[in-house]
DNA sequence: TAGTAGACGCAACTTTGTTGCAATAAGCCC
DNA sequence: GGGCTTATTGCAACAAAGTTGCGTCTACTA
């Protein structure tokens, strides 16, 4: 089950051409085994019986990630950043739900952000950011 | 000139019944006169020659300009909120642009985040918060 | 299996914001 | 104007999330 997701994360890092470090490899197990973007801190827990993983050497493994495109962060307003592993064509512009109850932060892959949003005059476009809030199935 | 945005200012706060003190006034002051969203530093900045306010007393005006629904925060991917006065109806859901260069924060009233987005089976909408970031007119 | 560039661990630091508490001052009544 | 009451203020200390510098260790390569 898990070595599964530490086989397959081994594999992709490996893809990349850069070393492949235990930190590397456990930190996006973790993420790909989750259905959902967390926190930091939320993946040094899943970590703790496994490998202790310096907080910093996991903020940098995360950062690494991705550079390397293999997970995306997401900004909050609780100023924590949440991680997701990119699985298959994820990627590119989504939108995410975060539930005000729980804190739980999912994306919305049907939900395609990158429309062309009318701007002030001279402005240019780069990227847009949804995020919408509500309550979890759990928490409804 | 200034002096028109602290009558002002005034005149808002006594409204709401509550004390009228140099910092609300001040704090309002200055982003009544502001087009955009600024942070708590950039307000901060803008006091220095009228009036020294310490840091913990803005913090707590800017939280009860926002309770009152005189101003609102803005979330922003930088971990730093940003406030802009509630001019006229502005109010309600909107969205912001972020400048990708300059950090500059402008409020798009005329697009309304409110939208009924879609999302999965049992999950509840309340609201939604979208940043559009790209160049402002300065920088592209 | 040795050499080397890149990762890691640790300590210290930064930024943004919060909390507790004693001192102060706004609004109110006279 | 002068006291009274209570909300507001200033200060110091704290907290969470993330960053930086640097010496040590290790994954890869030859
Ligand atoms: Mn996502
Ligand atoms: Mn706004
Ligand atoms: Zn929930
Ligand atoms: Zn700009």
């Amino acid at each position: 089950m898990i070595s599964d997701f530490q086989e397959q994360a081994k594999a992709i890092i490996r893809r990349t051409g850069d070393r492949v470090t235990p930190g590397r490899v456990q930190a996006l197990a973790v993420l790909l085994a989750e259905q959902r973007a967390i926190t930091h801190h939320e993946i040094e827990e899943r970590l703790l019986d496994k490998l202790q993983l310096d907080r910093v050497t996991l903020y940098r493994v995360l950062e690494w990630l991705s550079e390397k495109g293999l997970i995306h962060k997401v900004a909050s307003d609780d100023r924590v950043w949440r991680f997701r592993a990119n699985v298959d064509v994820h990627a590119h512009q989504h939108a995410h739900f975060k539930c005000t109850c729980c804190t739980k932060v999912i994306c919305l892959d049907g939900l395609n952000a990158a429309r062309d949003w009318p701007l002030p005059a001279g402005y240019r476009f780069q990227e847009a950011e949804l995020t919408v809030k509500g309550l979890c199935a759990e928490c409804a």
